[in-house]
DNA sequence: TTCCGACAGTGGGGTCGCAAT
DNA sequence: ATTGCGACCCCACTATCGGAA
């Protein structure tokens, strides 16, 4: 399949908005596809590279190269020029990386140009993801969506499963059964407000710890053990001591769900940023394990013994991991039988942060596992806090917020009076938001330089927050955790607007 | 006709690894 | 040694479509 082809697809993709009309341009395209170019084209579709990473950002596609007139280049040239270009590495690696994709370049039209940088800086944005190719996919075969859906999520990837449907048709969906040492997508899970809103929705539940460190799916198949993140990268060698414990538990054959975290000598969790550190740290493992090791905890089982647990409800499941994994290493959890309940679960709740840890997720227990899904069924619920702040600039936006000021820098009172920067937010708003502050911010510019719009600090605006990190970035040391706009205060003036110190007296532990 | 679940989009900060400076 | 880039952890929230109620 050309290039050219797949390019115009997107193109028309992202130029509807129903999703109908999308899913029958994808089917089209499937239809007329080679099994071969899938594994390509499908996750092309999704601005995502087969490869992986290959360290191709905006820096190497800076700059104009000629554009060829005719298409010529067909996908499966492009996957292997890619494949070149991430193969190069070592000294001057930048320069041979630089010179291979020139060339990609010009090999390409305009249109193809436009469609390849997208695909390599993540810009694909044509409002059709995987499941929208999924429907497509469906469609383009005969297969039903629901079973289309489900070999995805137990096959952990589209592209498998749709390369087996294209050459066998929807007979090849039997084959995705789920596979010991095979990740599946995990279930997510959804947010509430409160315990009492969480457990009034879902009846009968486990209310369960929130931990803030890293989700793990670990797979054991007698001796091979294999641990897999949210995104189902395997990171088994960077937790050599999740190996050892999968080893110890009472079972050979299993698949568990949980999340990974580094404790202090009291049991307490430590930061996010230091189980984050860990996890991510490859080069010399054991040194890394030694000074911030992590421990497991469970809350799930997806497979005992060849027994695939995914469709039995979440009492069942626990009552199979509570026979496979001792007390300590299974998620702190209290049931509620209903709304009754809802004051010891509450209680639960204010234990759990008095340990430190995030929140809790409430579980329905009758639900079954919905791998891949942000399923109803788990609500987390963790507490919340707001600061009125004042804004400071704001960035131009892209993509559907273009021409509207939208990523705002946000500052808290200094003791000189001045200003300090504690971060950005572009999350909570309304279009009405957006098109309000454009207006009013423009109103209060002293500087514009084409991406950030510097403003007199004059317009406070609520704030929620999940918590205060150690930063580097910013003037305080500090900065907020997953900040978002709440609504302007326009009755409040920037002198009562929150303070620098105030703001390091509420969250003492990561005050510099 | 209205409601609501699922999805896509819009990016945030931090840390690590690697190559270049 | 330091800096810049890319990848990948964590994540909240709104708008929209289309099926369910």
């Amino acid at each position: 399949m050309l290039l050219a082809r797949l390019a115009r697809v997107s193109q028309e993709v992202a130029a509807t908005s129903a999703r109908s009309r999308k899913t029958a341009l994808l089917a089209e395209l499937f239809r007329d596809a080679d099994a071969d170019d899938v594994p390509i084209v499908i996750p092309y579709l999704a601005g995502r590279l087969p490869q992986g990473r290959l360290g191709i950002g905006w820096k190497l596609l800076s700059g104009p190269v000629p554009a060829a007139i005719e298409p010529s280049l067909t996908v499966r040239d492009v996957d292997a020029r890619l494949t070149e270009v991430g193969a190069v590495t070592g000294a001057g690696s930048q320069a041979e990386r630089r010179r291979l994709m020139d060339e990609l370049r010009a090999a390409a039209t305009e249109d193809e140009q436009r469609f390849l940088s997208g695909l390599l800086t993540g810009e694909v944005r044509q409002g059709a993801l995987d499941a929208v190719a999924v429907e497509g996919l469906a469609e383009a075969t005969g297969a039903p969506a629901a079973d289309v859906r489900r070999a995805v999520m137990l096959a952990g990837s589209l592209q498998t499963v749709a390369q087996a449907l294209l050459a066998d048709g929807p007979g090849a969906l039997d084959d995705f059964r789920l596979t010991v040492g095979r990740p599946v997508l995990p279930m997510l899970a959804h947010s509430a407000t409160s315990v009492s809103e969480a457990v009034e929705k879902l009846g009968a539940c486990a209310v369960e710890e929130k931990l803030d460190g890293i989700r793990v799916q670990l797979h054991r198949d007698g001796d091979d053990v294999r641990i897999y993140t949210r995104t189902l990268d395997d990171i088994t060698d960077r937790l050599p001591e999740l190996t050892s414990v999968a080893m110890e538990l009472k079972g050979t054959r299993f698949i568990l769900d949980g999340e990974v975290i580094a404790l202090d000598e009291d049991g307490r969790p430590r930061s996010f940023q230091e189980t984050a550190g860990r996890v991510g740290s490859r080069v010399d493992v054991a040194t890394a394990a030694r000074s911030v090791p992590v421990s497991p905890v469970f809350f799930d089982a997806l497979s005992v013994d060849g027994r695939d647990l995914l469709d039995l409800p979440f009492a069942e499941r626990h009552a199979e991991l509570a026979r496979l994994v001792p007390e300590p290493m299974r998620v702190r959890r209290a049931l509620a039988h209903g709304p009754e309940d809802i004051p010891p679960a509450r209680r639960f709740l204010a234990e759990t942060l008095e340990r430190g840890h995030e929140g809790v997720v409430v579980k329905a227990l009758d639900a079954p596992y919905s791998a891949g899904r942000r399923g109803a069924s788990w609500l987390k619920v963790k507490p919340v806090h707001t600061l009125d702040l004042v804004v400071l600039a704001a960035e131009w936006g892209h993509g559907r917020r273009t021409g509207k000021l939208s990523n705002l820098h946000l500052g808290a009172r200094a003791a000189d009076g001045s200003f300090a920067m504690l971060g950005k937010t572009f999350k909570g708003m309304t279009d009405a938001m957006l098109a309000w502050q454009t207006e009013r911010l423009q109103e209060l510019a002293v500087e514009d330089s084409g991406h950030v719009v510097t403003v007199r600090p004059e317009l406070v605006v609520e704030i929620a927050y999940d918590g205060l990190q150690k930063s580097t970035r910013y003037p305080a040391g500090v900065t907020l955790r997953f900040a978002r706009v709440v609504r302007y205060r326009e009755d409040k003036t920037p002198a009562e607007a929150d303070t620098v110190e105030t703001l390091l007296a509420a969250h003492p532990e990561v005050a510099p």
